[in-house]
DNA sequence: AAGCATACCTACTCGTGCGTAGGGTTACGC
DNA sequence: GCGTAACCCTACGCACGAGTAGGTATGCTT
């Protein structure tokens, strides 16, 4: 039995805390080609070089893995976005800065987070997961509406907030998906194009200027 | 052998057309649960209260039957707004009226349309099925954006327009995940406050009102 | 009443892919 | 140099679930 005929002897042993980082480039590159179900763990073992049971000697099932991958991609892009913005900013600076610090991050990770992200969201073991980080950046959103709204010296019920929340990271989310399959376009023009429509609709409305529906023709009122 | 114990006689044979009803009834139900993959066709067949090689025979593979699902479901989702839009009508009414009717449909039927739409965006064999709905969308609500916009003698480019679009659907799309587990919250007025910032945000930013980056700190101009 | 199409079933095959048993080899401490 | 621990492999067991083969019963037509 002839063992390694040739090829670069790159198969030295390396250190474990390398090769867990290797195997999950290779896990966020193949679960996001193939989707959670179609990615094969002989094909993630193979495409970081190594062979399977290392795989889950180290990272365990095929479930914990995408969790990690998950987690791995999600505090980067926390991180990219913590970076940039400081507490003692105006609120909508901070929305500003955190929109061009995501668009930016995601257009620089093509693959990778967002489309892990919409994987998830789909996977009912990860669906959970991934609602309560949406609520977290949800309640930070509604968060930076009320500051502003406060200085405005305006009421506004708390279900109303998250709504509003709710659109502004739907809307983003949206946006992203759309920046990811358009590789010519500019991140920073995309954000500055999505603050427009966000901030200018939510602090308009907010000053007051509400639309309301129209009553005109055949709607019966109760 | 005994057949058929007791139990109520309802094993009446009934025509295809019933069955392929109940059968995508159930498909929708189970999909709904426990998602695509987790989503057994043994399970469909029994909660339809049929055996397996009939949904084969009426409906075809899984993924036909899940097609068919998306199908059935999504033209319901359609006929639902298509039912209050007429096309004599004001850009702005037009997008009132499907909000209305878009989350008035997603209310009704807390699961179904949505968790299926959820499931298919990240499953690869559907997904581009579902994008290419999307995009139709998205070209309508940039329809609408537009004539309000020529009305207003304003020229915006159809990117600009495109991510507008796009930002509007998702913000959508969010706001109708959030009704759907809040079973409490009622959908006309959830619509109205979605169109709130929607059409005020769109509105005046179409009128020419623009938020600018700011150019406050160390930003190097190039 | 015979014929026939359609509705319907039980009981299989078989591929796929997760997870593991059990064993080799290299580095590092002593 | 020698033990020990970490790294790494080939080869398998095994469950699960998609899809099917082949046969039975029922109602409708003539």
């Amino acid at each position: 039995m002839l063992a390694r005929v040739s090829s670069t002897p790159t198969f030295r042993r390396l250190p474990r805390a390398v090769r867990e980082q290797q195997m999950l480039d290779a896990a966020v590159k193949v679960f996001s080609r193939r989707g959670y179900h179609g990615a094969s763990m002989d094909e993630i073992a193979d495409d970081a070089g190594i062979s399977k049971p290392m795989v889950y000697a180290y990272l365990g099932t095929k479930e914990e893995l995408f969790v990690a991958c998950l987690h791995r991609e999600g505090t980067r892009m926390m991180q990219a976005i913590a970076d940039v913005v400081a507490p003692d900013l105006s609120a909508d600076e901070r929305l500003w800065r955190s929109l061009r610090a995501f668009l930016g991050f995601v257009g620089a990770h093509r693959d990778g987070w967002s489309v892990l992200y919409r994987q998830a969201r789909g996977e009912q073991p990860f669906a959970g997961e991934i609602t309560a980080l949406r609520r977290r950046i949800v309640e930070v959103v509604a968060g930076m509406l009320e500051d502003t709204l406060r200085d405005a010296g305006r009421e506004v019920t708390e279900t109303e907030l998250e709504v509003v929340a709710y659109a502004l990271v739907g809307a983003t989310e949206s946006v992203a998906d759309w920046l990811v399959d358009h590789p010519e376009a500019d991140p920073e023009q995309t954000a500055t194009r999505m603050m427009n429509v966000a901030w200018v609709g939510a602090a308009q409305l907010l000053a007051g200027t509400s639309w309301r529906p129209p009553n005109r023709r055949g709607e019966a009122p109760s």
